[in-house]
DNA sequence: ATTTTATGTCAGCCTTGTTGACATTTCAAG
DNA sequence: CTTGAAATGTCAACAAGGCTGACATAAAAT
């Protein structure tokens, strides 16, 4: 099928898998997908009253144990006001700890405390059960291709940090 | 790497694609990758002064072209509330229009006009294009994985709706 | 005739994003 | 040593887009 409205429909591959239909098909299977992907750890952090923006946080400074806010605010993509609301939040819970840095003491850098690798935890596992789950359905070979994807997918400056992120 | 404090570790596969590694890389890649995704719509949408949810129902609205407004209620997952207060601007604007149903009378069937399909063709262009150089990259194969995983990451409910929007 | 369904709407609340302004502490450079 | 830049925190105000609850209307179904 040929969307004829589309101006890169001309440029559209001869080759089936870069048809309009998989091309739409590949649109809207990432956003119910994406719903899929948040729905366990969203029932979680309810539980807690936390929020989306919490769970982001949460896993950042685990996966990043020490960062500093700044660091955290690239990542995140948000801005310190923002993010600041969340973490002051995650602070006075006794979720995070706020150390100051020891060569530049205007840094703050963050560690997860007992509880809140607790809740790390739970809503990795969530995540990480769906994940585990899919992956055994799909298969080696699609789970590769999966990532590839979504590496190609990503846009370039993203795609930079979650290189650095692997690198770590 | 086995991750200590993971319950289901004990459950791993032998098998490489289904590490703890594996794992976190698909879902920070996930997270990732839906930002580039959105990227590109959010600042057409800017432009204009929509936001995403404007985007999800035009999309859907031509999509499912005569819908229901519950049905897109349903695909949505959202409140009518909600969707009305998205659905009641794109209409004033003379983006959609809502028929009164010729069976029943209490349904409102909705439709793009052509502003509306002129905003939803720049929308789903640039999600295009972005689709397809992704898959351009990826490769064939990739994309069949990539498809295959994102379709079994869905929540059961969400894959049916979406196995039925693929029927129509 | 009554109830249910589909829809719309009002009010109010929450989370999470934004901008702009401003304060503090500390580092770095002249 | 002074001055400016950097890292952080915070206040206020606003907007988008979720949510709940309540209520209204028209039409269909029972």
């Amino acid at each position: 099928m040929v969307d004829k409205y589309s101006t890169i429909s001309t440029e559209i591959d001869k080759e089936l898998f870069l048809t309009e239909d998989t091309l739409r098909f590949g649109i809207e299977a990432m956003f119910f997908a994406y719903r899929g992907f948040t729905l366990d750890p969203d029932k979680i952090l309810e539980k807690y009253g936390y929020g989306r923006a919490h769970h982001r946080a949460v896993h950042f400074i685990n996966r990043c144990s020490g960062t500093t806010v700044n660091n955290l605010l690239n990542i995140l993509g948000v801005t310190k006001q923002s993010l600041n609301r969340v973490l002051r939040k995650l602070i006075s819970d006794g979720l995070v700890r706020s150390d100051i840095g020891l060569e530049d003491k205007r840094e703050r850098h963050l560690h997860l405390t007992e509880k809140g690798f607790d809740l790390e935890r739970q809503l990795s596992e969530a995540q990480r059960r769906r994940m585990y789950s899919a992956y055994k359905k799909a298969g080696l070979d699609s789970v590769l291709g999966f990532r590839k994807v979504l590496e190609c997918l990503m846009d370039d400056k993203v795609k930079a940090q979650f290189d650095d992120l692997l690198e770590q």
